[in-house]
DNA sequence: TTCAAAAACTAATAAGTGTTAGTTTTGAGT
DNA sequence: ACTCAAAACTAACACTTATTAGTTTTTGAA
């Protein structure tokens, strides 16, 4: 009768949720069952109920504690007091860097949200949207501002979330270009690609 | 007791397939059952098994039509009498169009890969990685000629590779703007983030 | 109109799902 | 060492899953 293991100041809740992340990233939510998970932390399934309410639940969390968190940066960096082009370059900076350090949850995240339950489901949706949408005011702004091509901004804000969202596959790969110059080589390609050249 | 609807000189496999693909791409393949693939037929879901062999065999055929398809137009480009840069463009729009004309089945074979049970799936990943592969010495062989900056390929191939792949997110808007202008818009994007400017 | 093949049906199975109820064990604070 | 809440356990339920077997219906050609 082991205990799930956690360090201090680390609830159980919150290992379940980091292990699910860990499990649903890589077989899918729908394909991974409650059972696996808690053999993964060495527990039998029911035990799980003790501090978990549904496995809709484990999904929820993922999806919306990262959601939140990009909303909350996202808006952080756009009340601070810089160019649009400068804003949008910090936005993909802190996107990259959250593929790749809070890999599980941002794939699952961006992955299984389609099975959340309703309402939870419109809610997320309207999350995305939210994202997205500040993304293209900025890009429209760096157009108004001459710094940026006057191309299309929904094409352009596109191109920039699934680059950086493409970043799910260089986890095999890690390791083998700093990360320091990834994200710099990155930036430049997708800014480049916009900048309006003087 | 309704039979499968199909046109003259399609078998009801491919009718099969084609539901699967659409059913596949919006729930995803683990959440899809058979019965309602059925539903959407039609027909009761054992009736399905005077057609096809399983479920997996669906997901199977779907995802390596859709492999051998995108390496064998990349090869006829690979081989044809153009610069690298001609080539490069030549593949990525060769790419927004079929995620564009051919969505759901792209969409499934981007998403629901790791279902497949192996050997398939280990067959279905050398198939990408060759795909990978031959746009990386396509970059290579750019910067060798000087077309573009001295970038690092793997990098600008995720870029390139992501970025078109994010048109999965585009299928809600689309019509919004003339598939022509997006794919240039797209194209001139990705391009000049890396062209070598003279 | 008859006949065979194609394609549907119904019934059933075995396995797996998330989850609940009730019980026992564990472990930290007195 | 004792106590009690926290957290594990076992057993079970109600469903859903893909799939098989066996049977009936449909269809198109002779």
């Amino acid at each position: 009768m082991a205990r799930i293991k956690t360090l201090p100041h680390i609830t159980r809740k919150a290992a379940i949720l980091h292990e699910a992340a860990a499990l649903f990233r890589e077989k899918g939510y729908a394909a991974a069952s409650m059972r696996e998970l808690a053999d993964r932390l060495g527990v039998e399934a029911p035990s799980l109920y003790n501090h978990i309410g549904s496995k809709a639940e484990l999904l929820r969390e993922i999806c919306f504690e990262t959601g939140h968190y990009f909303i909350q940066q996202t808006e952080l960096i756009e009340a601070s007091d810089r160019s649009p082009l400068e804003k949008i370059e910090a936005i993909i900076r802190f996107h990259i860097r959250q593929m790749l350090d809070a890999f599980n949850v941002v794939y699952v995240a961006n992955h299984d949200w389609k099975q959340l339950p309703e309402p939870h489901l419109t809610d997320f949706l309207a999350i995305r949207r939210r994202y997205e949408k500040s993304i293209i005011q900025l890009i429209e702004a760096g157009i108004q501002a001459k710094q940026l091509r006057p191309i299309h901004p929904q094409v352009a804000a596109l191109v920039l979330l699934s680059a950086v969202r493409g970043l799910e596959f260089w986890q095999r790969q890690k390791g083998k270009i700093p990360t320091a110059q990834l994200e710099n080589d990155m930036v430049q390609h997708l800014l480049h690609g916009m900048i309006q050249p003087h």
